[in-house]
DNA sequence: TTATAGCGATGCGTTTTTTGCACCAGCCGT
DNA sequence: ACGGCTGGTGCAAAAAACGCATCGCTATAA
C-alpha cells in the first residue's frame, strides 16, 4: 500500500529505536528513511523522535502518533480483508500468538480444516507466553491470542473458555503408568522434564508442589515442547501436558507412539483455562473472525462438556 | 498531509461522483487524478468505483474504503489535536453543525468566550437542518451538533438536552404584546412569518396547530432567521423563537431593539428538546471535547433548571 | 440518422519528488 | 585521543507524479 509507507516506515523506526537499523531492515538508505521522518515531524508541527547518540526515542507525541499508525494498519487490514470477502473468494492473513500446547495438535488441525475451505488465508503463527501474547495484541502485531492462565491483561477479550486439567505424560513402560490416577506424591524423586517458569502448565504445578510442600528433581527444564516429546522415548522421566496438547487417544488412556497420559488428581494441581480471544474493543478482519469461530468450534467439539462461551 | 493525498483524492470523487469535477475542486489535472485512483485501485486489487458515462459511483467495495478513509481523517485530526495538546498550547480546529435557533447569540457568545481562553483553536460553523446534521456526523463531516426536536439517528449520542418552550416574537408596539402569555387561538388571522417546514419550532408548532385545528395567517415562510428578525420591525407580524435564540433580556419579557417576546402556553404548543451531542461512539479530538464542555457549561448557566446531562 | 458534448483512459514529454552517495558534526567507550 | 557509532545535509541521479493532447465510448439533441 504506497500511501502507508511513510507511516510504515515511522512504525520501524519506533520498532528498531534506530534510524539506520531501520533503514536496512527496509532496504533503503538511512538518508531516505531520515529525510521521511524529518518530513513527516515537520508536517505534524514538532518532532516524534528524540534524538540520543545512541538512536532515537519516542517521545509523548511520537508515541501517540504511533499507536495512531498501528491502530491505522490494523483498521486497514480489517477493511482489505472485508472488500476481499465481498468478492467471494476468502482472502486475508491471521496472525495468532499462541502458547506450547496448542500449536502440537490443535492448531495445526484447526488450520488445516479452515484452509481446506478458504486456501486463499495465510497465517502467520507464534509461540508466544501469556503476557508477551497479551503485548502483541496490544500492540496490535496479532489478532488472536490462545493463552492457558494466566490472563493479566483487562483489554483481552475472551471469546471461548476451556477448563484444562494437568496430565502426567511418560513412556508406557514407566512405572507409573501402572496408575489410573497420579497423585504429586508420586511424582516425588521421579525425574521430570519441565517447561519454563513462563508456562502456564508449570505454574499450575507449582501451585501443587507449594501446597504439598513437594519438589520434584527437575533433570531439564525447556522450552520446547518438540524436545520434551522426544526426551520421554529416551529416558524414563515423566513431564506434563494438558488434554489440548496431547493426541485425544491419548487424554482416554491409551498408549499412542509409545508413550501414556495419566491424569493428576486435581485437588493436587488445579486445573487451568485455555482463553482464546482478542484484544477488548478491536473488529477483526473478516478472515480472523471466521478463523475464530472455527477455533471455537473446534474446541466445542472437542471439550463439549468443559466449553464456556 | 503528504501521506493522506491519495486517500483525499479518493473522498473528493466519491463525493463529486465524477473524476474531472473532483480534480477541478482540487486545482490538478483530471489526469493526474485518474491515475492516482487506478494505482490504488489495482493497489486494493479490485476497482472501487462503476465508471458510468456520465461519471463515476461507488461499489460495494468503494463504500467500505471510503468510510474506512472518513474514520482515518477523524482519527487522525483526533491525534494530531491530542499531540498539538500536550505541547501546552492548544491548537485544534472544531466543527460545528447546528440550526438556526443557536447561530443568533448563543453559539456566537460560547465560542468567543473559548477563543478568548484558546486562540489557535479553529471553527466551522454550519447551520443545518436536524437530519442534515445527524448525516453530517456520520459521514464524519462535522465533529458536534446541536440539534433542535427530533433526534433519528441511534447513532446521536447526546451530552446535554435542554428543554426549551415556545416563545412568539413581535414588535412592541404589536397588539398581542399587551398579554403576559399567548394562547394559539390569540393567533388566528394575525399574519406571521415562520420558518421553514424543516425547523424543529415549525414542527412544534404544527403540533399545537393540529391539536387545536388552527391555521395562521402565513405571510411569508422563509429559512432565515436574518430576514425574519428584520422584517419584524418592518411590519406588524409575528414570528415564534426558543428561548436560546433570543437575548436573555428578551427571555424576560423585556423588550429588545424594540421587540418582545411572549411565552406561548404549553398546553397549546409543546415544550421542545435541544439536543448537544456528536456521534456515539466517537472519541472527540481534544479542541472538540473540550468546546463541547464550554457548550455544556453555559447551556447550565443560562437553563439552570432545564439541564439534563 | 448524424452531430456534439461530456466522461474516463492512455502515450509522451516535462516537472517535481525521492533516493543514494559522500561527507559533516556530535557523542560514547576504549 | 581515537575509532566507531549516531543523525543530519549538499548535490546529482533516478523515480514518480504531472499536464497536454488525444482516444474510445455513451448519452443527448438536432
Amino acid at each position: 500500500m504506497r500511501f502507508m509507507t511513510s507511516l510504515r516506515f515511522i512504525d520501524a523506526v519506533a520498532r528498531e529505536k534506530s534510524i539506520r537499523k531501520a533503514a536496512e531492515k527496509l532496504a533503503i538508505t538511512s538518508t531516505a528513511l531520515n529525510r521521511r521522518i524529518l518530513q513527516i515531524e515537520e508536517e505534524i508541527g514538532q518532532p516524534l523522535f528524540e534524538r540520543l547518540p545512541s538512536g532515537v526515542r519516542l517521545n509523548t507525541a511520537g508515541e501517540l502518533f504511533v499507536q495512531h499508525i498501528r491502530a491505522q494498519q490494523a483498521e486497514l487490514a480489517r477493511v482489505q480483508s472485508q472488500i476481499a470477502d465481498l468478492s467471494g473468494i476468502r482472502r486475508g492473513h491471521v496472525r495468532v500468538a499462541c502458547g506450547a500446547e496448542t500449536l502440537r495438535y490443535f492448531l495445526p488441525d484447526v488450520i488445516a480444516g479452515y484452509r481446506a475451505q478458504y486456501d486463499a488465508v495465510t497465517f502467520d503463527i507464534r509461540r508466544q507466553y501469556g503476557d508477551a501474547a497479551e503485548a502483541a495484541l496490544e500492540s496490535l502485531e496479532t489478532d488472536l491470542a490462545l493463552i492457558f492462565d494466566p490472563i493479566r491483561s483487562s483489554d483481552f477479550q475472551t471469546m471461548a473458555a476451556t477448563r484444562q486439567s494437568v496430565y502426567c505424560c511418560m513412556s508406557e513402560t514407566h512405572e507409573l503408568a501402572k496408575l489410573e490416577q497420579i497423585r504429586l506424591h508420586h511424582c516425588i524423586d521421579v525425574p521430570a522434564i519441565l517447561p519454563t517458569a513462563l508456562s502456564g502448565i508449570r505454574q499450575l504445578l507449582n501451585v501443587g508442589l507449594m501446597r504439598r510442600n513437594i519438589k520434584f528433581a527437575t533433570v531439564i527444564e525447556t522450552d520446547s515442547q518438540e524436545f520434551i516429546h522426544n526426551y520421554l522415548l529416551s529416558e524414563q522421566v515423566i513431564s506434563f501436558q494438558i488434554p489440548i496438547g496431547m493426541p485425544q487417544e491419548m487424554v482416554k488412556g491409551r498408549p499412542v507412539n509409545g508413550m501414556v497420559a495419566r491424569p493428576i488428581d486435581i485437588t493436587d494441581v488445579p486445573e487451568g483455562t485455555l482463553h482464546i480471544g482478542h484484544l477488548r474493543g478491536r473488529v477483526l478482519p473478516v478472515a480472523a473472525a471466521k478463523f475464530l469461530d472455527s477455533i471455537v468450534a473446534a474446541l466445542g467439539s472437542r471439550f463439549p462438556d468443559q466449553l464456556n462461551q
